[in-house]
DNA sequence: ATTTGGATGTCGGGA
DNA sequence: TCCCGACGTCCAAAT
């Protein structure tokens, strides 16, 4: 673990080029007053003011500002990420395809962290519309009585459905499943699997339910113009293994 | 600005209660091994392990692993943050609406500092699906000879399209735009507009034309099974202002 | 407060 | 690699 504060350009680009072996899981941050360039994808400029910098040993660099979630600039996993000093500390961040570069240069600096990570954990999380679609799965009912699950996730050439199906009278039943609400796109996206569907097999009659815990006004409105149907459904999600514990002595 | 190293829970505690007022702008990150309990729209666990933490003023917290860049847990702005001591420090994040909490366990500390941003910049940024919008807008004859803008941004029973035009015969013709490829789901939503447009409007005739600067093989596909046009699209953006100068200068 | 669609989206999975 | 769709998406603008 290594600090240093208001180090000046040459210090910080000294402790930053120090121990490059050691580069395994090494993060850094840096507070200090910046300007950010960008070119890739979009271009952008921000100037000068302070951020928190952080770059991490995948080659993510991060500019945060004093608000909100996201960055205010960023490069993703796998740039290259050089250091200089230019009148100032400079990160120079390049990666291709598709090609960008990411350059901030600081007029100061408050303070230099470098530091590891050591996390061998991997999060385990429930209540993905995975975990919907199974439930579904296990018990079709839920939608609608005599219900049966034909296949799953099954490719068409208009894209993928989350569930195919057959109703108690045989009739052909596509669902779709949200985990948050329907958007009028999820109907278009079901409008599109019927209208394949059908051509496909030939078939006049094919049902489409669209399950969600909410529908928006406008696709309430697009799905009953186009005979569709949709059913409320949300589930109690829990964790299912031995994590659980934790969970439980949080609640 | 306060930095301490390897702090107790209770150094830690005191550090973050002690200036409560001043919190107009302040940030605290702490490098430590924690555990995270998240219940909210999800739920989901994250064991031990080395993470930095990073709360900001408005509320947003990050937990940030050694890899990504999305941190492997949240909260955004507007959450309720409480630090407490219970056999190591606590980072308790609540929020309503949807009802959310996260809550951060640490077994021990690195480091945390306590200091704030003083931004008064904003980012200038183009390349954005508006600003290829605005090319076409100012010279329509980029898609097509002839052709006439009437309408931008016009609002449907089916949702949005990007421009609304006349070509050189007087028919009409929908416009959208997409900054990067277009894909399966445009294709539903231009088929949707279409629809739409002719049932309201009584055409019999009404073109569709999707620009940008790519398409996938299956929207390709698709579009030409309905009767669409594709219209390769993308353009040199330039930063409009004064800042303009700066951009010159990096490339 | 809800809805809607864009984003330098990011990310993972499958062909 | 590209393509495709989910995400605790986040975010701003409009209703």
């Amino acid at each position: 673990m290594k600090y240093l504060i208001s180090p000046s350009a040459d210090e910080a680009l000294q402790a930053l080029n120090e121990s490059l072996s050691s580069i395994r899981r090494r993060m850094v941050t840096i507070v200090g007053c910046c300007k950010v360039d960008y070119t890739g994808r979009a271009k952008s400029f921000l100037d000068y003011g302070d951020r928190l910098v952080i770059v991490k040993a995948d080659g993510t660099v991060m500019v945060h500002g004093n608000e909100k979630r996201e960055p205010v600039n960023w490069q993703p996993p796998g740039t290259s990420v050089k250091y200089m000093v230019e009148e100032g500390l400079i990160i120079e961040a390049r990666r291709a395809s598709p090609t960008e570069t990411m350059r901030i240069h600081f007029k100061s600096i408050q303070a230099l962290s470098i530091f590891t990570l050591n996390d061998g954990a991997e999060i385990n999380i429930v209540g993905e519309e995975a975990d919907i679609v199974d439930r579904i799965e296990s018990d079709p009912s839920i939608i609608e009585e005599g219900l049966r699950v034909v296949r799953r996730e099954k490719a068409t050439s208009s894209g993928f459905i989350d569930l195919l199906c057959e109703d108690r009278n045989g009739v052909t039943v596509i669902v779709e499943v949200k985990r948050t609400s329907i958007s009028p796109n999820a109907v278009y996206q079901m409008e599109a699997y019927l209208a394949d569907f059908k051509k496909k097999n030939d078939k006049a009659i094919v049902r489409g339910i669209l399950c969600a815990p909410r529908v928006s006004e406008m696709a309430r409105t697009l799905i009953a113009e186009k005979g569709l149907e949709y059913r409320q459904i949300g589930y109690e999600f829990e964790l299912k293994d031995k994590k659980q514990a934790s969970l439980d002595s949080f609640k």
